[in-house]
Order: structure tokens, then C-alpha cells, then sequence
DNA sequence: TATATTCACGAAAACGGTTTCGTAACGCAG
DNA sequence: CTGCGTTACGAAACCGTTTTCGTGAATATA
């Protein structure tokens, strides 16, 4: 049963392999009636090409490699979500890698991709990624040319397609809100202060910060860990201390967890005592404990961009997508987590 | 650069392709020093055999397919992490499939797997999954002896390996919890009735309610959608019934931020006026307002167990694991939203 | 009628590996 | 010296496609 495949088409059908081959993707070179006997004996044994045999010839996969430190994280999952999308609509298959914000996973994986079986990659880097030798090296060793696309955790100085949203600004924006509902002490949790997208957040803070006079000490960027337990206690040490900040900006979903189960055991009234904003795209902000004000990003629609600007590189002959920077919007949901 | 294959190695060192095949994965056919000097080139240049050739050779792709509804759901997103975890770890390439719930795209996902692209597959089944005709033609009609795994949303009659969770007991416990806490008029919210996982749990439910001598209609299963505003709709309309249910069971996560919302727009007090138990892997589940009550699945441990049967399934000869058939326990994890 | 063009198809190379089988060289026993 | 086994390697088939090129027949053109 197994062994339909275009030499056994072939011979039923009196046939060369080589005019199969060709009725089967509509060439003109075969007449119609031949075509027409060709398409309704290849549907009829449910043939199906190997996708090796063709991926060997054309040195195409129609594979893409999506390569992102976790997958359960409200952001990367729906993103995901949006470049499967996408990828299904073209006909793409997609390759799924977690690095668990390892530097050396990210790395054995691109070195794992280099051989021409992805067409292209979509990447959000570690959080412990400061290195870009890894990245470079694929570039420069891959068999072909694989076109690489940043999402969200781009490089800033590679020259590559970077989809990202406007971390400066929505971050500025965010420290603001804090401000206006009167917090005077107010920290930033951050996972790496090397990621790119956290550099240019804490610049957006500082920025909101100098704008209304207040002072700036290092002790408010808070760097926590990969490691639920630690920033537990990370989270408890700062909210214990005699100066504990009246207003929190946490870079990432995951830190948000710790900070209300350490506000319950330590009876810290949020909003009252302390002003909470979140980057998060969970749907569950809503109906948090209070209800968590957020910085929204587009997750789903910088998965479809991220997709959509890497197949135009995919595809399109002569044109490369390196230098595709675009940036979208993030969304300030105010709820009860920073009101009076 | 790119031309770095085994044929340009061979021209190198001035021997035979098959040398240099044999001396890579280190055959006792070839000697010592020619070894070392071919493993020694492929190092230098970065070698790295193309998967493509190997695959099309060896009837092997090294990849398995992930099938799932949806990624952006607390228990599938967890799981896949699992699989990934122990796929990663014995070198195997993850293709990720989404559902997003049809029927039709699970369809053609599974045909287009058919032809070898991977080794094995492991999937949860859309809720709209009744006819079975798709795996059965997978089964029968695929080009090898490819193995299929079914995780959490499997069908009973299927002959194949099932990796779920103790449906029908959990079920059973919670809906005794919530007679135990005062409920008399408990709704289980469900998103398909033909899934087996919802069958087992409503029995579950139905043999509680026996059990303490409660009566059951069928009124008491509300059957939701895909649809997110139309749940809200539905559960608009349970809620604000006159003869309302004191007690919720929901039987997937998606359908607790709709019944939050409904509560708090119509003022309806959870737990006082209404208990909430869930089926929910949420990590924020203890952070909500009030915390939820969950029934929680193992997910990572289910992702991590079913890759193990099905890598077993591919790697072990003679064997198949269609009989594999495990049942990991579910929590019933005690929180406010059904205290008195 | 002679020639050019089109039509419809087939032969064979190529993609880059793996594996079977053959064999030259060598050592060793008889 | 002959026969045999071992060692170390190479030739070639094979996996299933795609694609280039060639060709005989039919048709159009001059």
C-alpha cells in the first residue's frame, strides 16, 4: 500500500516519471486528456510526494523554525499563534524550539538550523543572549542564504528584520500614569538588563522620570532571575525594606505572580500602598486580584507581521528583508491595580 | 562557502564519499588516522550533513508533529513545553500544528503528514472531533508505520495510545466539594459534549450528584462554544435566570474570564452567591478575584510522558505502543472562590 | 514538396546522503 | 608457493523528486 509514489503512478499509467512529474503541476508541456488521467489516479491512491525527495532538489523546505525561550507566556503564545496563521495560509510547516532563555540552547539550535532545513527563522532571543556570535555565524555559515526575523527581543545593532513595538514610549507612558496617581518611589522589575527591549523600557522610564524632577538611583531597576523561587525572595527583600517603593513597573508577565503573593502574605495593599503596572498580555488581567493595569503589546499581530515580513524575505528573488524595522504599538490598559 | 557536503570533504582529503560516510559515524570498517582526519575536516568547516538527503535515504525524518487546538491555553502550552523538553533531548525537531478547534483543519493537517515528513504524531482533538474517519485513513493509508499519540483529548475507541487524566474521578471530587460547600443547583460548562474528556467528567459529575441524592437534567450541562462573546452571551443568560445555578464546574479554562465578567457586571458575589471550581492549569489562578478553584491537570507531566510512549513507539522495533494507555492524576487545589 | 515549428512525451542527470558489495593489499598458516 | 582471512577502502545503487534536453510525429509555412 505504501509504495504510491510517482515511479509506481508512472508505470500504471504507461507513463514516463518524467510526464507525471509534470502533469502533476500543470505544465503546458502535457496535453490535457494525459493531465486529467494523471491528477485522477494520483487522487485516487492518495499520492502524496515526499517532501525530502523535493525538498533535496529544490533546496527548499517549506519549513520555518520559530525560535523563542518559552512558549508558556501569554505574549509568545499568541504570538505563535499568529505566525502559525500565516505560515498554515502559505503552505509553510513550523519548526518550534525553546530555549529556556539558555545562550547555549539558542546557540546549539541556530547551529542545528544551518544545514538548509528551515527557509527561514523567526527568533526572540534569551534572556541571557548579550553575545551575537551565534547569530552572525549563521548567518555567514548557513548553506544558503535563511533569512532571519526578530520579534519582539530583537539585537539592536544586527542588520536584520526587527518587529518589535514601542517599548521607549509605552514604558514612559506607563512610569507616567504611576506618577500622576502620585507614586514617588517607583521600580522596575526586569528579567536581563542586556535585552534590548529592557534597555530602551528603563530609558523610557528614566526619561518619565527626569521629565517631573525626580531623581534617578540604580537601586530602582530591580534584575531578577529565570527562577520562581529566587525572585520570590528577591521580590520579598524589596518590598520589605524600610524605602519600599510605592509604585512597580514589572518588564515581564512572569514577575507579576511573586509581587501579589508577596503583597497578600505581607498585607501590602495594592492600589493603596502599592501601584502595580504589568507588561502582559494575559487575558486574565481583568479578573486579577485587583484587576492588574498592563502594558499591552499586539502579540498576535507581531507574529503575523514578524511572519509576513519573513516570507516576502523567503520569497521574494533579489530582495532581502534585513532591513524591515517596524514598530507597533503597545496599549496602556489602566485598571484597578493603579487607581486612588 | 556553502558547498561544505560530503562529496567536497571526500575531494579534500582525497578519498571516497563512502569513506568519509563510514569514517563520520565511525565504522569499524575504516581506520584510526582516517578518521581522525576526516572528523577533524568536518569540524573545520563546519560540516553538517543535510537532513534532507539523510531523510529521503533512511525513511527517518528525526521530527514528530505536535497537533493541537490551540497554543495559547495554559494546558496545551504547558504540554508542548513538555514534549519539547524530551523531543530536544533525543534530538528530534517539533512541528507545531494548530486546530484552533475545526474539525476540517485537523483534516488536512493529518493528510499532509501522511507522506513521512515525520516519524510519529501526538494530538489532542479538536472539540468538534466526533467522526474518526481522518485517523483511521492516517492509520491505514500513511506511507510507513507512522505512531500516533493521542495526550488529554483522545478518542476512547481508537486503538492507539492514550495519555489523559483521571477525568471522571476529578470531576467527581469537585462536584462533591461543591455539595459539600452548600451547592444544590450546580452547571457544568462544557465546550463540546462529544469529547470523551467531557463525557468522563460530565459522568463524573452525574455519579456525584447520584450519590448524594441530588437529580439531574440536562439543563445542568451548558454547552459553550468557540466563540468567546457568545459564551458571554450564554452565560449572560444562565446567570440571570431565575432558578440560577449556585455552583459552576467549568470544564476548560477559556470559559472562567467570561463568568468573572458576567459577575461582576450582574453583581453577582463569588463565592457567597455563586461557587467557581475550574479545569485550569493557570499559574495566576491563585492571584484572581476572588482565587479560583482548580481541578489541575499535570500538563508538562502529560506532554513529557506521552513523548516519551510515542518515542518509544517510533525507536523500539517490533514494539507499538497503541496499547500504551496511562492516566496521571488531576489536583483539586482548594481556593476562594468556592469557601463559604 | 521541403522546411520550420509546435506538441507531447521520455531519458537521464542532479540533489546529498547511506549502504551493500567487491577488492587490493597484507599477514599468516600449511 | 598456495590458500585463506582480515583490514581498509572504493564503486555504485538507491531514496523520490525536478528539470534540462532531446526527439519523433504532427502541423504550419514557404
Amino acid at each position: 500500500m505504501g509504495d504510491v509514489n510517482i515511479r509506481s503512478l508512472a508505470k500504471q499509467l504507461n507513463l514516463s516519471i518524467s510526464t507525471v512529474s509534470k502533469a502533476l503541476k500543470d505544465s503546458y508541456e502535457i496535453s490535457i486528456e494525459t493531465k486529467k488521467r494523471v491528477v485522477s489516479l494520483a487522487k485516487a491512491l492518495h499520492y502524496n510526494p515526499n517532501p525530502f525527495a523535493r525538498s533535496l532538489r529544490l533546496k527548499k523546505s517549506k519549513t520555518i523554525a520559530v525560535v523563542v525561550p518559552d512558549v508558556a507566556d501569554s505574549f509568545f503564545s499568541a504570538a505563535i499563534k499568529g505566525i502559525e496563521e500565516i505560515a498554515q495560509a502559505k503552505g509553510y510547516h513550523v519548526l518550534l524550539y525553546l530555549t529556556h532563555e539558555k545562550y547555549l540552547k539558542e546557540k546549539k539550535i541556530l547551529e542545528e538550523l544551518k544545514n538548509g532545513r528551515v527557509d527561514g527563522i523567526m527568533m526572540s532571543v534569551t534572556s541571557e543572549t548579550i553575545q551575537t556570535k551565534h547569530i552572525e555565524e549563521f548567518i555567514n555559515n548557513s548553506e544558503y542564504n535563511i533569512p532571519v526575523v526578530f520579534f519582539d527581543r530583537a539585537i539592536d545593532d544586527m542588520n536584520l528584520a526587527k518587529i518589535t513595538t514601542n517599548d521607549f514610549e509605552s514604558c514612559q507612558v506607563a512610569t507616567q500614569h504611576l506618577i500622576d496617581q502620585g507614586c514617588k518611589k517607583i521600580s522596575y522589575l526586569s528579567i536581563s538588563n542586556e535585552l534590548s527591549i529592557n534597555k530602551k523600557r528603563i530609558e523610557g522610564f528614566k526619561s518619565a522620570l527626569t521629565t517631573n524632577h525626580i531623581n534617578f538611583s540604580n537601586k530602582q531597576i530591580v534584575e531578577c532571575t529565570n527562577n520562581a523561587e529566587k525572585n520570590e525572595t528577591i521580590i520579598t527583600h524589596l518590598l520589605l525594606t524600610e524605602n519600599r517603593p510605592d509604585g512597580i513597573i514589572a518588564g515581564v508577565e512572569k514577575l507579576i505572580e511573586p509581587v501579589y503573593i508577596v503583597c497578600k502574605n505581607q498585607k501590602i495593599n495594592i492600589p493603596t500602598a502599592l501601584k502595580i503596572i504589568s507588561f502582559s498580555n494575559l487575558p486574565y488581567a481583568p479578573i486579577l486580584n485587583p484587576s492588574l493595569t498592563t502594558i499591552t503589546q499586539p502579540a498576535y499581530q507581531i507574529g503575523q507581521t514578524a511572519a509576513k515580513v519573513l516570507f516576502k524575505g523567503i520569497e521574494k528573488k533579489g530582495y532581502s528583508c534585513n532591513n524591515e524595522n517596524i514598530m507597533l504599538p503597545s496599549e496602556l490598559i489602566i485598571r484597578e491595580s493603579t487607581s486612588n
